[in-house]
DNA sequence: CTTTTACCGTACCCATCGGTACGGTTCCGT
DNA sequence: ACGGAACCGTACCGATGGGTACGGTAAAAG
């Protein structure tokens, strides 16, 4: 069975024993397979520089030969392992329904409380520096756009409906979702992010976050609120 | 030759022998050691997987033994090489003078465009990832303060002053300067950042970043402009 | 009861790379 | 001219880690 061609999971899932052959899902992971991701990921946070096929080999009481079976290689590994814990991030969408001043409000600072708690969460951290410095390599998974969906393009979408929906109550003046989208990233994000993954010891309180959430949608008002209004 | 009068850190340490006295800060470059930090920028640009010690003694016609002697181990190459292109971009702080309206729109706008082409070069993004994936391991060393420094502490105390001026000619509100600079940075920088670090291939031409820092300017005054008088 | 399948644990192979040693060469000071 | 310092090129060493092979075991399949 040697002749599976690595880096790529998609085919290995054929041979999974107990995991139920759902065809159309792209991923059909066993809960064992499952227990080795949660190993992995344990060990990214603790400390990426050894997180050594051997390593989780040990900790999950698995041998080497099961991970090259299920994953291909480290890189499949590492790309199962990511796409998994973005599995489990999974949020549903924003409905637009009724929308006015304060409900948009809370969205917002909803949203960028979620968005800064994971951004600064220790999950994020090791992820985001292990799809950054695997980013130039010509690996055939880019982890960096799973992550990127992940801590984005997931919360993106979730939040362009609702700032299109204010934008047509009239709460908000009309404007470009995405680019609206990008601006509220940066007010909410600034350089929290990057210096957090360059090592800064830059802690962020519930508190604080509370506090930047607020100051971020109400610069955002001062940006696109309806200006007749 | 000409040695660039580095007259802040410019004691030598004499001639160190055999024994490599690592650690402390012999910033004093012979240019033959620019030499070999400009062929690991070069390398590191390129591939920075491929990034080692044969690599760069090959590339740079030395031998392995020297670059030991001379930087002590490979961290201690990194962190030189790191620091020595933080070296090259110093910038000289603003001059207060007079400062109105015109005037801060142009310093904030160069500020913005000098900032988005720094981090979309590539560089920059090398630099970045390298500092990112070293930035968890407990080397003595900190690469992300330096690239932090570089990237943003070095900017940051170039126009805060700019800032404060403008806040005490009246052109903008009262302000926390620190507060105003990260929004300002956000405002600039967005998403656009992390987004190219994860491999997105977002990519600016000089009219994008022109566009960028204009409207992120324009913005920031939103948000900040005298009110009324 | 036997066979098959999946898996564990361990040993093994091999390429790479950090780090060191050494011989040879160039250059500089004396 | 002589000696030494600095340095180049190459060979070498040891450790690490990705990837493979194999024997043993437990449980399901037949």
């Amino acid at each position: 069975m040697s002749a599976l061609a690595p880096s790529d999971i998609a085919e290995i899932e054929g041979q999974g024993d107990s995991a139920p052959a759902i065809g159309s899902s792209p991923d059909a992971l066993s809960d064992r397979q499952r227990e080795v991701l949660d190993v992995t990921l344990e060990l990214l946070i603790e400390n990426a520089a050894a997180l050594t096929m051997i390593a989780v080999a040990r900790r999950a009481n698995c041998s080497k030969e099961t991970l090259y079976k299920w994953f291909g290689d480290r890189d499949g590994l590492l790309a199962a392992t990511v796409r998994y814990q973005a599995s489990k991030v999974r949020v549903e969408p924003f409905e637009a329904e009724t929308i006015d001043q304060t409900k948009l409000t809370d969205v917002l600072e909803g949203f960028a409380r979620g968005l800064l708690s994971i951004l600064t969460s220790d999950m994020s951290v090791a992820l985001n520096r292990l799809a950054v410095s695997q980013a130039e390599a010509k690996s055939g998974a880019p982890l960096g756009q799973i992550v990127l969906q992940n801590g984005r393009f997931s919360t993106g979408p979730r939040l362009k409906p609702a700032i299109e929906a204010g934008m047509r109550a009239g709460v908000l003046r009309p404007l470009d979702a995405e680019e609206a989208f990008r601006d509220f990233y940066g007010l909410a994000v600034r350089d929290t992010q990057i210096r957090i993954l360059l090592g800064d010891d830059l802690q962020l309180s519930p508190k604080d976050i509370e506090a930047e959430a607020r100051r971020a949608t109400a610069q955002f008002f001062t940006l696109y609120a309806a200006s007749a209004a």
